[in-house]
DNA sequence: GAGCCTCGAGTTCG
DNA sequence: CTCGAGGCTC
């Protein structure tokens, strides 16, 4: 870009060329970015081609073009914004979408604590905005950093937009020295409108609904344009803070309300699931009238030292859920069936559809999950849909599964051509033409073609890219496709010779299409950052089936290092001895889990594979969970007789927080009983054994909660 | 053996 | 985000 004629020199011509050829690069840009999740050029690479077509605009307005890309919203990538991770997690609800969900969910909570039918339990009922969801740090009364969700543990820092909304206040009174606010970033229905017409009498870009705005608007790299945009913040929860705000639910949000914060006036208390499903019926009732989009509403128990009995299931509260609104519904022409194959050999069904606008997207694929859907059955052989089959051709329903991804929910068998054809589904690989073989009890058919099959390679590969996985920079999904068609990666062990091969010689990364001197340098680079790999990552990289990301931590906490492991994999090969026992008495690893790891290690294709990798890597050791200053960390508890002041679950989550290990019976490997009132045997076999055993308060002491 | 809960695998669009 | 299946508990 250095050589390029300074933006005054230029004649119409050439700008007018230059300019088409900016638009083109930046959109093959945004395009990696995006829909590759894996950006070809870097952020300053990007950043200079914009600059550069701002410049040369400036200079000639008249040549500007309708597809400019400094129209083009939301295309900054998001490496732009530096990343934070939340002090604490950013959860998601879980989801209820009927009556019978709401009952359930006081039931469940009802058991969880051991409580009785007729207690009391208040819940708080709230709309669920349909925004994008923030995290704000206050530290003495400041405002220093505003993280968006992101996956829940890493967000994005956009602290500087942030600032530049109304009902953010950048400084308050009176509050704890660090206090974590969430809540829902969104745009009302008449600045949406507003905005649109803006944006139309400017000749830019249409967002398709507020929600898009709002992330478009608060994602902008120029803060200024952000502050150009009215967004509005509803304050609902609160991350790390330094002192409790409240002992209910209601009285934190009040709290909330006088430090400064716009809260939710629709937010009531209900003494149960009857009421909160009055106050559903009252909330959808005003939905239309409100102003702005909501999906929902929120319950969550109101008292907060019940919130913290309850805790967390893996990525939901338990104590909160979210009601949805039925969602929005189309009809179109499912035009194809096609079949995709995965990683594992599993062929999917996807249906083409006629594009259609369903809750503001258009849509044009959407799953069709397995052979019996189409079919017009669930896995058990009951039938959905009324058993009606659905075929090419046909006038179908679809909506958006949690507003996100499509399905198919209905046919119309009154518009169904008269030519079409029951759906057959293929016994053989589409991709490589393996026979696809359904197992007995299985709702999918895989391929049995193993890396044979190039679509099962590709996918193994991609996921061995994947974020959760090696996540190399610059080698996404679509650059290792084509690396594999193009023969320079077959298998996992490849990419770390890619630079001895492809670096320099006859054939270099760098000459290839797509590719420059930087980007192959900063791809190089990049592998070679990951030639240290935790040992987690690289078992999950390896793709094994039924040992996904959370299996292969467990393993990898358990066995340490990577050489113990697969001599462990080696020792148990044959299903049976002290290390498949030891292998199987993990907690979390059944037959099934065993079988699929020990085999892949036990089968010499596969196991060559991961050696002729590991040569190029040096694994990290996972340390022991250390569960630093607790008691029980490591300690094997049985929990006898009855407790008086929490439940079982309660007592075992706790217990395997602290890094305990929680057993049902008394053995010679128990390290402590706790015995409530009327344990039995267990009791007893603890004296005979020599246990340590203590009663509820004595856990309750223990570990430091009363 | 039933009934959770959690995890894995597959999915869409911006 | 959802579905199906694995794993654990009762």
């Amino acid at each position: 870009m250095a050589q390029k004629p300074e933006v005054d020199d230029l004649s119409e011509e050439q700008a007018t060329k230059e300019l088409a050829d900016l638009a083109q690069q930046l959109a093959e840009a945004n395009t990696a970015y995006h829909t590759e999740d894996a950006p070809r050029i870097s952020d300053a690479e990007y950043d200079a081609l914009k600059a550069r077509n701002a410049a040369i605009e400036d200079r000639f307005p008249h040549l500007k073009r309708a597809d400019s890309p400094s129209d083009q919203v939301g295309a900054a990538p998001s490496e732009a914004f530096a990343k934070v991770t939340h002090a604490v997690r950013m959860l998601s609800l879980g989801n209820a979408f009927d009556d019978a969900d709401i009952t359930e969910f006081d039931t469940r909570i009802r058991r969880y604590l051991g409580l009785g039918d007729d207690a009391k339990l208040t819940y708080t009922a709230e709309p669920k905005i349909d925004g994008l969801s923030l995290s704000l740090r206050y530290e003495s009364g400041k405002l220093v950093q505003a993280a968006t969700r992101g996956d829940g543990a890493v967000g994005e820092n956009v602290t500087a937009n942030a600032r530049t909304i109304d009902d953010i206040p950048v400084k308050i009174d009176g509050a704890p020295d660090v206090l974590e606010i969430r809540g829902e970033v969104y745009m009302s229905h008449a600045d949406f409108e507003a905005l649109n017409a803006r944006q139309a009498e400017r000749s830019d870009k249409q967002f398709a609904n507020p929600r898009n705005a709002a992330a478009g608007s608060l994602r902008q790299l120029d803060s200024s344009i952000t502050r150009s945009r009215p967004l509005r913040f509803f304050a609902y929860a609160w991350g790390e803070v330094s002192e409790p705000l409240a002992d209910t639910q209601m009285a934190a949000i009040n709290r909330l309300s006088d430090l400064g914060f716009q809260t939710n006036p629709l937010t009531e208390l209900c003494d149960g699931p009857s009421e909160m499903l009055v106050q559903y019926a009252k909330i959808e009732q005003l939905r239309a009238e409100l102003g702005y989009d909501i999906d929902g509403v929120v319950y969550k128990i109101d008292d907060l030292a019940l919130q913290s009995r309850l805790g967390f299931r893996s990525t939901t509260p338990r104590w909160a859920i979210a009601h949805k609104f039925p969602a929005e519904l189309a009809w179109t022409r499912l035009e194809a069936i096609d079949i995709q194959v995965g990683r594992t050999g599993a062929l999917s069904p996807v249906a083409r559809l006629t594009p259609v606008t369903v809750g503001g997207v258009v849509v044009s694929n959407a799953t069709l999950h397995n052979e019996d859907y189409i079919a017009g059955r669930d896995s058990k052989g009951n039938e959905i849909r009324g058993g009606k089959d659905i075929r090419e051709g046909d006038w179908v329903q679809v909506y958006r599964a949690g507003d996100v991804i499509p399905k198919v929910a209905d046919v119309d068998l009154s518009k169904r051509p008269d030519d079409a054809q029951p759906y057959t589904f293929p016994e053989t690989c589409p991709e490589c033409g393996s026979e696809a073989i359904r197992e007995e009890g299985d709702a999918v058919r895989r391929c049995t073609g193993g890396l044979i099959c190039p679509a099962q390679a590709v996918e193994k590969l991609k996921h061995f890219v994947s974020r959760a996985a090696f996540d190399i920079e610059g080698l996404g999904a679509k650059q290792v496709e084509q690396f594999y068609r193009d023969g320079w990666i077959k298998e996992p062990a490849d990419i770390f010779t890619l630079e001895e091969r492809y670096g320099s010689g006859p054939r270099q990364l760098k000459n290839r299409e797509g590719w420059g001197e930087k980007s192959a340098k900063n791809l190089f680079e990049a592998i070679e950052e990951k030639r240290n790999i935790p040992f987690g990552r690289l078992l999950f990289a390896l793709g094994i089936r039924h040992v996904g990301e959370q299996a292969s931590n467990l393993l990898a906490r358990f066995y340490g290092n990577w050489d113990d492991f697969t001599a462990a994999m080696d020792s148990a090969a044959d299903c049976d001895g002290p290390e498949w026992e030891r292998l199987l008495g993990i907690d979390g690893v059944g037959e099934v889990m065993a079988r699929s790891l020990v085999t892949a290690f036990a089968q010499d294709n596969e196991r060559d594979s991961i050696d002729r990798l590991t040569r190029h890597l040096t694994v990290e050791e996972t340390a022991r969970p250390a569960t630093e200053g607790s008691p029980v960390a490591g300690k094997t508890i049985v929990f006898t007789g009855t407790l008086e002041k929490m439940t079982r679950a309660e007592a075992k989550a706790r217990a395997e927080a602290l890094g305990a290990k929680v057993s049902g019976s008394v053995s010679a490997k128990t390290d402590l009983v706790v015995a409530g009132p009327g344990a039995g045997s267990k009791g007893k076999k603890a004296e005979e054994l020599g246990v340590e055993i203590i009663d509820e308060d004595g856990w309750l002491d223990l570990v430091g909660a009363s």
